[in-house]
DNA sequence: CATGAATGAGCGTTCATTCAT
DNA sequence: GATGAATGAACGCTCATTCAT
């Protein structure tokens, strides 16, 4: 065994540690401003905030992160990424379409649930404002995950139709409008709701259950 | 004749006067305020920018305006207004429930060509960021419009069921689930227009024909 | 007489009365920002400290500062100004062009005296990481006032030579060669006066009297 | 032999080689300096580029240089050394004293044409924001070199007078004043060359030619 | 009512320097 | 000796809002 070799282990080892040690520090400043944007909002949260809630220095934040709308698409494609895993479990799953469907709307809800920091911050990180002083790769990136979830929904649109349980419909627009559903009706959620369950008298879950069924039944053929 | 008679008409004249001259001059800041938050964003946009371009000093605008936001979010009622008024024509017309809510769909997407630069401020102006910061009295303004925009809608549905056109679903629920799937598709589209054309390889028309057509089929009893 | 005419009238005074208070806050500005960047040099000086030093804000100084290089070259161009003021008295006074040479060190040499700070100032903002940061207007001022100094040497050599005290040389060359002699001493001389007169054993002012009088004489016909 | 002679010995090649290597290191961070502080200038220059520059870590350049501004100090030191090792080449020159400052001149003149980055240099870190942090052994250093500059002009000056050439001036304030003006010449230059050009139609290399002659000329003896 | 100069807290960001490894 | 991650003070600058005129 030589001393290069020695020191190429080493290296190895030294740039395995720091990569390891650059993702969880990536990890924290995430939690971290996920719970300051959450808190406040993107506009009003700041950067030391972040950087004091994760106990670093502000320059530091700068070492992970190009700024402070970087921060924010980062959080959002992390959130948009477990929400894709999510959806992907839904091809284990042995149901007919509709069902699969259903079950869709479903995990969404959960999700959406469990997450809901995430959701302002996806809806806000399309502005054009935020996306503007983002890096391409990061763009691309989200753009990317945001499609393969609606590959998800596309597929067991796709799969429905091939069963015959669904008409024959382009299973892309028919995934775009049910992800516009439930985004839009989560949206409006978001806006007022106290005033949604109010006037409407309805939660969420529900009507989010609705809608599916509504969607599901509006793909299946008049018989 | 007394005097203070004199006055008191005097009077009154005047403040009416005041008021119609305060509103056209509220209407003369708003359309400045649409052209300058259109062309830069909210975030960019400066309430100097606004005060230069309807000729008036920055000061002035806070006569008329509580903050920045408030502008904002008026103007955003003022399109959700006009957006009413166009869907309320709906009653006028005389057509089966499933033909008119079809028709409701191409009220908002007409509305939508016309008034693109309302759409980005309606998404936005729902932000808790920017209704943190907004009186009530506006707030519940905006929301008193909102209510009767999908009111119109769940009346329609309503008749739908009551002329057995449609199933026995809660009109609201039904009626906020067609909302959110045009906003939600509006506002997708919106955020990243040409991935979508490219990727779903189809316009937003066709996307919404496609979307209200599901809806309306799926509101429809199963035969 | 009608009431435009009395606005006008009013209008008139109100921006003459303005534009008048403008000059001087800017005038003070630039008195406090003398004494700043001289105490702390251009670098450690920092924009809060002439706010401070003038008791205005901050943000106010960029109301009529577009950077902290503006207010120095500024300050640069007054100084050089203030110089050129004084060197233009040459033009009054009567005496043959070797005597004008030697009259216009001293003016130089007692403007420098008065105002050292000045030349501090003068000699770093022509570096071109101050220049880069400063509109083109008050560059093309700063180099017009400049030329204008050089231009009352060059016309006093000009003349000595029509006179025939001096040999036939290019007067703005013979300007450019005073000048710089006269600025290169004063600035090694500042760079480090306590060696300079230690290791020298002469002051500055004997320095400059030897030299212009090199000069002269060297720009005199050998006979 | 003991083993503490060994020991001894072997320190002191040991510490013999360390120092070569300290200032073989030391070389290099400078060559890397030199090109990045002209590249960028110094207020523009960070410490990282000039790390990156020579393949070291930042850190690194501290175990070497106290400053970014004792590395642009040193960065001076050696330009002046490198200057007056031309300059002292001019006593192994046999002429008349008159001929020996016109090609103390043109020395000056070819070696800035061949090192301008030098001189930039060599101008800004006279600068009192610079100097004041630098420890006094390097600024000593620096004074010592820019004196016996001066010292071999004073010299010849000094031998013009033994020779009868030049009238009885004080050699250093002769010096001194050549000196000033060659400097104050090229600063002038440095700083707007393309302005100088058009205003004066002369090229630098004939000004300074013409300064060292109207010296020349000025320190002979009228006759 | 209208003005616009002044405010000043707060912004995102930089980078010379330190220090644990 | 070498590293480079971390620091954190300081930077120049912005702009919604106020208020004396």
């Amino acid at each position: 065994m030589t001393n290069s070799h020695n020191m190429n282990k080493s290296h190895n080892i030294k740039a395995e540690r720091r990569d390891r040690e650059r993702l969880t520090r990536k990890e924290a400043i995430l939690k971290a401003a996920r719970k300051v944007f959450f808190a406040k909002g993107f506009m009003n949260a700041t950067v030391d905030e972040i950087a004091d809630s994760c106990g670093l220095a502000k320059g530091t934040i700068y070492l992970y992160f190009k700024s402070k709308e970087e921060i924010y698409v980062s959080l959002m494609l992390k959130g948009l990424s477990l929400l894709k895993q999510e959806m992907e479990k839904i091809h284990s799953l042995r149901m007919p379409s509709d069902r699969l469907v259903e079950k869709l709307g479903e995990i969404y809800f959960n999700f959406y649930r469990k997450n809901k920091e995430y959701f302002r911050i996806i809806f806000l990180s399309s502005h054009p404002d935020v996306r503007a002083r983002v890096s391409h790769e990061l763009l691309d990136a989200s753009i990317g995950v945001g499609k393969a979830c609606l590959q998800v929904v596309s597929d067991v649109i796709k799969r429905g139709i091939e069963t015959g349980i669904f008409r024959k419909v382009d299973p892309w627009a028919a995934a775009t409008i049910l992800w516009a559903m439930i985004n839009g009706t989560i949206m409006s959620h978001e806006q007022d709701p106290i005033c949604r369950d109010e006037v409407i008298g309805l939660e969420l879950e529900k009507i989010l259950k609705e809608g599916t069924d509504i969607i599901v039944n509006g793909l299946k053929e008049r018989s």
